[in-house]
RNA sequence: GCCCCCAUAGCUCAGUUGGAAGAGCACCUGACUCUUAAUCAGGGUGUCCCAGGUUCGAGACCUGGUGGGGGUACCA
């Protein structure tokens, strides 16, 4: 055990003094009559359970003010209602201790409503003090390692996270409406795939086999759709095993919904419909402020190619000459971006993209290069039937018209492959990667997956949905941590 | 991985040119039977993140580390 500060050994004695005068510092159930934000009035008898937030002692009474999951109210604890002994036992109570009281409920001349304390039961003794009230948390350290104390500070963090709990709900009730159906497909996946992206490895003893934390659920999806399933989502956690930053969180929160007989057109209209459905809810409207920047969710939302969106920003044309990672490089290069490899990956595009879009509404960037997308259609010979979302300079979400071409899509994976082990050749120069930790030799073709596809999968539109960055524009938050509850941290030493 | 910034009481923070560790809230003692950031009188409760170094003297300066934040890179 660590040190015990002086505070908490003060705490500690009251909680002996207590157990001395034979009463039981932590009960058990508590039936209540209310809770604290239900309406009542003048002459009510109630029975309220609640944390002490504040105590103004003044000899012979005190006020406290009990807090709930529902609201606020001051009790008024006197000496001439308890008596002598039960009195000083709330002598003893301290701020964060949990409290059930019966009384009535009645106003005190400044016309606040207030419970007239008759009887006192001490629920749960707290020994540690809590931040204080009127700064409140501060330390991201504290708020994001306990973050039971941020919400027990902070009003906007308990919003933030009602509000993460009422989307996700909304988003469920928005699609069963419209038939989609809620699946559960496997985190624990022995082939990573459907996204880009460094696996979590583990291992299940009872088979004897390595496993992966899944990456995306889009191949699975997919199966259902060869299955027969023409509509259904998946609103659960994916892991990258990446660089941890203001919007990335090693495990997030990803909604993927796919739809026979659509295409990335569909998708695109859905998601349009889907948020601007949800901020309306939430927020009351399709304008509001995201880090200062003023944002319109109203409809049509601007579109426009890949293509078009790099040679406004850069004047480089990425289909000019021959299409590859490579030449797009020395390209943008010439035209002053800064790149560090020799090639550019799909991450530096979006950055390159999120900084232009930085400042505006939301924008469609569609049809990306072939090259990027080798689980989309291709709408010709050099770009795929793709978009991706762009809010507030944050990519949103993503979404294509899926290949359903067995023998091309074999292709594009064997491409795909080809192109990761070159990568990972020149890489090699300067990372200094052993090539057996890379992970480049894990990457292996989903073969059953293509074996679905080869029983006939229909047309369908795919949609991935970034839920954490959806609350973070929502919630005015600046990082995915302030969207979710535990984020990933070093561990603490206690 | 690299670069920059931060770490002082339970919480929020100040700490000058290197010269006796501070404030508000919280807490403790006492007073007080309608307060509400209660008030009044008194009390500082500390591993100044850790380990070295410079110095007569380090919270401050130097080196290394730990944790956190921001940026950047990686993220078919």
């Amino acid at each position: 055990m660590a040190e015990v500060s002086e505070l908490i050994k003060e705490r500690r004695s009251k909680l002996e003094w207590i157990r001395e005068a034979g009463i039981k510092p932590y009960a058990g159930k508590f039936l209540r009559s209310h809770c604290l934000g239900e309406a009542i009035e003048v002459g009510d008898g109630v029975k309220v359970a609640g944390r002490i937030m504040a105590l103004r002692r003044h000899g012979k009474t005190t006020f406290a003010d009990l807090r709930d999951r529902s609201g606020q109210i001051q009790i008024y604890v006197s000496f001439d209602l308890l008596g002598e002994e039960r009195y000083n036992l709330f002598g003893k109570m301290d701020i964060g201790d949990f409290v059930g009281v019966e009384g009535e409920v009645f106003k005190t001349k400044t016309e606040e409503l207030t419970i007239k304390v008759e009887d006192l039961t001490i629920l749960s003794k707290s020994l540690r003090p809590l931040p204080e009230k009127w700064h409140g948390l501060k330390d991201v350290e504290i708020r994001y390692r306990q973050r039971y104390l941020d919400l027990i500070a902070s009003e906007e963090v308990r919003k933030t996270f009602n509000l993460r709990s009422s989307l996700i709900k909304m988003m469920r009730q928005w699609l069963d409406e419209r038939g989609f159906l809620e699946v559960e497909t496997p985190m624990l996946q022995p082939i990573p795939g459907g996204a880009a992206g460094k696996p979590f490895k583990t291992h299940q003893d009872a088979l004897g086999m390595d496993l992966y934390l899944r990456i995306a659920p889009e191949l699975y999806l997919k199966r259902l759709l060869v299955g027969g399933f023409e509509k259904v989502y998946e609103i659960n956690r994916s892991f990258r095993n990446e660089g941890i930053s203001t919007r990335h969180n090693p495990e997030f929160t990803m909604l993927e919904v796919y739809q026979a007989y659509a295409d990335y057109q569909d998708m695109m209209k859905l998601v349009e419909e889907l948020i601007i459905h949800l901020a309306q809810k939430l927020l009351g409207g399709r304008k509001f402020a995201y880090q200062g920047k003023q944002i319109d969710l109203t409809r049509p939302w601007r579109r426009l190619t890949f293509r078009q969106a790099l040679k406004e920003m850069y004047a480089v044309d990425i289909f000019s000459e021959e299409e590859d990672t490579k030449s797009l490089a020395e390209k943008l290069r010439r035209s002053g971006v800064k790149l560090k490899g020799e090639k550019v990956t799909r991450t530096a595009l979006i950055r390159l993209l999120e900084k232009s879009l930085s400042s505006t509404s939301p924008a469609f960037v569609i049809d990306y290069p072939a090259f990027l997308c080798p689980l989309a259609r291709k709408k010709d010979d050099k770009t795929a039937e793709r978009f991706e979302l762009f809010i507030g300079g944050c990519e949103l979400a993503n979404a294509y018209s899926e290949l359903n071409d067995p023998i091309e899509q074999r292709e594009r994976f064997e491409e795909q492959k080809l192109r990761d082990e070159e990568n990972q050749l020149t890489d090699g120069d300067e990372s200094q990667n052993p090539p057996d930790q890379t992970g480049s030799e894990e990457k292996k073709i989903d073969e059953d997956f293509i074996r679905a596809l080869e029983y006939g999968m229909p047309p369908a539109g795919g949609l991935g949905l970034g839920i954490d960055r959806l609350v973070m524009l929502l919630t005015d938050s600046p990082s995915i941590r302030d969207v979710i509850l535990f984020p990933q941290l070093r561990p603490e030493k206690l």
